[in-house]
RNA sequence: GCCGAGAUAGCUCAGCUGGUAGAGCGAAGGACUGAAAAUCCUUGCGUCCCCGGUUCAAUUCCGGGUCUCGGCA
């Protein structure tokens, strides 16, 4: 019987602190990290989206991030093809793949994989200009299952629901129960890191001052020159800033905005990673150091 | 000091002519299969500033008090 390769998660939510226990943790254990985050991997995003200090970049290796450029349309899709090219190739090398970030969609991809069933650009165009009340109702229709499970004010699910249908023939529920991902092809361990609910908004808004200083709104300016994809201009801070580049309120007021958002962002992310039982938690202390938190994964390691 | 306005949910405020109150924001919880740092759903008993009066009944009317804001001094 031939061990499964192991395949390492370290998730959870914004300023937990995750890229340096990754690092650390990687250095000890002979590994290499695969981002897990939606917008690190735009190459032109650099303090916006909050990237590993260059300094941990250059100590272990990252892949993953700076991958597209913020004018192409990126997705899960992609996302996940790149990652599972990454793993293979850490594996061929002999190393441990270490998957770090906090999108949580980009993880349940990873780990459970995504039906086939590409985007379709033209015929979501055509849904997005039509009656809303209309699509629930042809929704409800071809795909009661999906109608059920979406709530009839969620365009975004309903037009991709209905995209599917219309360029497949085949209702979206339906394809979704053929997916296969990471659980049960490798040996995978997914980490959790949490703080108080308090600790990590402050460290938030901390780390959202550090970006204000350290020239936040020179690269948003330089940011929103460029032609922006659709995906690409989703990232927290950019409509913000450009709030204050028009002249619409001020800078103190885009701080405001950028924490609130990062703050129900982080919201979010647990609410994800929370309905995960796969996930085993490690709650730190205010002032554990990476190094000790790395410690702490490489006993739980041992452990299985 | 005088005149005026106001004091209602964590914040900003609604509450026709009396029957013990409701929105937005925030906050908390949840959903999530090719846009996901997105998109969406759920949750509001709070001394209606205090004291007294009128009334079957007052957040709502009357009197007094306290505080806040604006104007005049």
């Amino acid at each position: 019987m031939t061990a499964r390769l192991p395949v390492i998660f370290i998730v959870g939510p914004t300023a937990v602190g995750k890229s340096a226990v990754a690092a650390a943790l990687a250095e000890k254990i002979n590994a290499e990290i695969i981002s897990c985050d939606a917008m690190q991997v735009y190459r032109e995003a650099g303090i916006v989206s909050d990237k590993p200090a260059p300094l941990l970049r250059a100590r272990v290796a990252h892949h993953l991030i700076d991958v597209v450029s913020v004018k192409e349309e990126f997705s899960v899709a992609r996302y996940r093809a790149l990652a599972a090219a990454a793993v293979a190739d850490i594996h061929a090398r002999g190393k441990v793949p270490l998957i770090t970030g906090g999108s949580g969609m980009y993880m349940m991809v990873l780990l459970d994989g995504i039906f086939e069933g590409a985007a379709d650009p033209v015929v979501r165009a055509a849904l997005e200009t039509e009656d809303p009340a209309a699509r629930y109702a042809e929704l409800m229709r071809v795909d009661p299952a999906a109608a059920a499970m979406i709530k009839p004010g969620d365009t975004r699910r309903i037009v991709r629901a209905l995209e599917v249908f219309r360029s497949t023939g085949v209702p979206i529920s339906v394809q979704q129960k053929t997916r296969a991902g990471f659980w049960g092809q490798y040996d995978v361990r997914v980490f959790g890191l949490e703080r108080p609910r308090a600790e990590l908004y402050r460290r938030v808004e901390a780390r959202v001052e550090d970006m204000f200083r350290a020239g936040l709104v020179a690269e948003v300016r330089f940011l929103l020159s460029l032609p922006l994809s659709s995906t690409g201009a989703r990232i927290i801070g950019l409509p913000e800033i450009k709030g204050v580049l028009d002249g619409s309120y001020d800078v103190d007021r885009a701080k405001y905005l950028i924490k609130l958002h990062t703050r129900h962002y982080v919201k979010r992310q647990m609410t994800w990673f929370r309905k995960d039982k796969r996930v085993a938690w490690l709650m730190l202390g205010p002032q554990e150091a990476p190094g000790v938190t790395a410690d702490r994964l490489v006993e739980k390691l041992k452990g299985s």
